[in-house]
DNA sequence: AGCATCTGCTTGGTATACTTAGCGCATCAC
DNA sequence: GTGATGCGCTAAGTATACCAAGCAGATGCT
């Protein structure tokens, strides 16, 4: 009883991304149909998930962005699907990286490539 | 009847994300339940995904580029969700790009692994 | 020969993302 | 007042992402 949770809360930090989104759609001044209309979803939907009761699909996160005007890096950031978590890259994977999605390479090319730049960098 | 279908496109895009993925699987050595259990999916899921039956949500693909160990942004880009209007002109000459900045090699091995890599992709 | 153990794939079911129809409340015209 | 139009939300259905069990072929071992 008594008090609600805040509904609106303070910039900084989102309790979940149905609030972030809630937020943005507020600043750019759209109603849910509005921006249900322009992201191409519907209107029930989006406020299931601005509720928190839905985790929306990257598809429908990246039209959202778009609607919003916001990066899909953002917006999947704020729906924790970036964490950088994972991979530890960077310093010398970044030839090898760079092959391995490479798509005009075979994999036995890639092989390939890989294990002659793995002999150059042996020693060092 | 004739031959068997290309299994990696030796040239141009990636067909689809299936594609990506089952190459990078392959890459990495990795059988489908081995990933999948990696992943955290069922194999016969994964099968799906590698065959382009489904496109799996963006924590499923988050979980399939941490166990490719590769970064989400990289599977998301892939999978056509991420649009890569970025600054980043790399992604065409990225293997070059990546050789010439790499501080490990020399000058003499940059130039041979260019060689090599341009006659692998000659025809593209 | 068989059996064991891989491989990827199919089938059938469950969970959940998503939609269409409609409700209840507010505001503004008439 | 009644009706029209805006809002967000609920309910019930459909589509699809995902899983557990099991099949068919390939390889290897005795």
């Amino acid at each position: 009883m008594s008090d609600d949770e805040e509904r609106t809360p303070a910039s900084g930090a989102w309790r979940s991304l149905g609030d972030f989104i809630r937020s943005q759609r507020e600043l750019a001044n759209l109603s849910m149909r509005q921006l249900a209309e322009i992201a191409k979803i519907s209107n029930p939907y989006l406020s299931q998930v601005e509720r928190g009761l839905y985790k929306p699909s990257a598809d429908v996160l990246k039209s959202i962005a778009n609607a919003l005007h916001l990066s899909a890096e953002t917006m999947y950031s704020q729906a924790g699907l970036l964490d950088n978590s994972g991979p530890r890259d960077e310093s010398h994977h970044g030839v090898e990286h760079a092959i391995k999605v490479d798509p005009r390479l075979t994999n036995d090319q890639k092989e390939s490539l890989i294990r002659i730049y793995r002999s150059f960098t042996a020693g060092s």
